[in-house]
DNA sequence: CACGTTGTTCCTTTCACCGGAACGACGGCT
DNA sequence: AGCCGTCGTTCCGGTGAAAGGAACAACGTG
């Protein structure tokens, strides 16, 4: 254990050592069982109490560290908690998807993506391309709005009815929908939720079509799994042929998750 | 979700901006589904690119954040994920162990302790005062030798055997202990490990007494239990009468945690 | 082609922050 | 009692670490 270990030297690639510093008091905070007090952070990382404390009050502003009760020592935050969490669930539902997506994509030929809700719209998390030359391709990370595209409008036809109307409207608002271009929409979402799929051809990208279906745990859709491929393959009724092994795929997942 | 939100301008008590950022660059990474761009970590965190470069090459210099495979956004990384599990754990301990600790403080009337092994040594990790006006009362997070005091012996009684050799050599060369006291240590050990407790008088603190016993995970003593008070009151006979209760909590507690 | 955005690197300027010092509190020892 | 050492926290001055603007190559879109 490491508190009577000083902790190596370690060099940063673009980071600055101030940077660095924060990042090492949380990482000593991990290391410790009980609670480290401003004297033994400096010892560690060679730093002054001053800046140990300075660095301490800053992840406690944050809650990533918290003092113990009855002590003025310091331990890892409710924030810590949240952060691991964080990580283990992106690794959950991406690793648990991986696999699932991959042979999706190993039996269409096409490319297959996964995708979030975030405020606003969708954001792309994972993708696993098609071996064809001429493919359909996506920026992971990149937000998106519900309205364009069949994970977008998946994601908002099983989203809270209330929700759903929010995003609408707004949606109408940012990107100036008008009246004939939301009750199509509407309509959309209607048939998505009936057949628990949604197809799109050249919505988003004139030259791109896609089916989508969602991902539920517990009966809400955190994510929609989509198959896509350039127009010139991913024909209306190519996308049909899809998606009962897209609904195969979803379904698995969803279990998997739950 | 809060990508599209600002993030709320939080102020520090006594920390500084450059390790505010840090957090909040964390923080970020937590809120977000996806990966997270350089671009987008900047607009949000109202910073300039190069700076909020700069805090992730130092996080992915920790392992706190990491690349997104095939792109160039940012995640939580595999230590974001120790972090929390630690967070947890020590939550876990303590959780569980606050309860039966307040209950045997309140059976007995005396100060109740948690106590866990580290590097050459145990520290007070939790602690629940007696009512009385003089008690015994400890400082959490300070450093203790394993010889002197109840909680040590009985965390280095059910140690590993190898582990307790080299922990009694070390601590006989740092602490001068003569053959006289190393060969009374090794008895009270053995003594302890045939009851599965230990009691110990004077030896701290000339003016406490104090009674602990082992909480075990599969097999494996990773903290020890103890009650303790003054020496008025806490005479050898009234160790002895605290004892069954006191192996009453370790063992419900050895019981949830398992 | 032009334009916009991106992540990454470079360089100048400056002020945020490091670190030493001070201080009150506490505990241990004589 | 006094003295000493250690502690966490706060203060303050000097300076160099780091913020931020700019540059640049790469990429995508029209």
């Amino acid at each position: 254990m490491s508190i009577q270990e000083k902790v190596p030297l370690r060099g940063t690639q673009g980071g600055t050592d101030a940077a660095d510093r924060v990042a090492d008091v949380l990482l000593l905070l991990m290391d410790s069982p009980g609670p480290v007090r401003v004297s033994g952070v400096a010892a560690e990382l060679g730093i002054a109490k001053s800046v140990a404390h300075r660095v301490l009050r800053s992840l406690v502003s944050r809650n990533l560290a918290e003092q113990a009760p009855g002590s003025s020592g310091y331990l890892l935050g409710p924030a810590a908690v949240a952060l691991g969490a964080k990580a283990m669930s992106r690794s959950k539902l991406e690793n648990a998807a991986a696999p699932l997506l991959r042979e999706l994509r190993d039996r269409t030929q096409e490319t297959t993506l996964l995708t979030r809700p975030v405020a606003g719209g969708r954001v792309h998390v994972a993708q696993f391309e098609s071996p064809h030359h001429v493919r359909m391709t996506v920026e992971l990370g990149a937000f998106r709005p519900w309205h364009a595209g069949a994970s977008g409008k998946i994601l908002l036809a099983f989203a809270e009815p209330e929700f759903r109307e929010r995003a609408i409207a707004q949606e109408a608002e940012v990107y100036d929908l008008g009246e004939e271009a939301i009750a199509a929409l509407k309509r959309d979402l209607e048939h998505a939720r009936e057949r628990g799929y949604v197809t799109s051809s050249g919505e988003r990208n004139p030259d791109a079509g896609a089916v989508a279906a969602p991902v539920f745990v517990r009966g809400v859709a955190i994510a929609a799994v989509s198959v896509c491929g350039p127009r010139s393959r991913f024909t209306p009724a190519h996308a049909e042929r899809i998606a009962p092994m897209l609904l195969n795929v979803t379904q698995r997942l969803s279990a998997r998750l739950s």
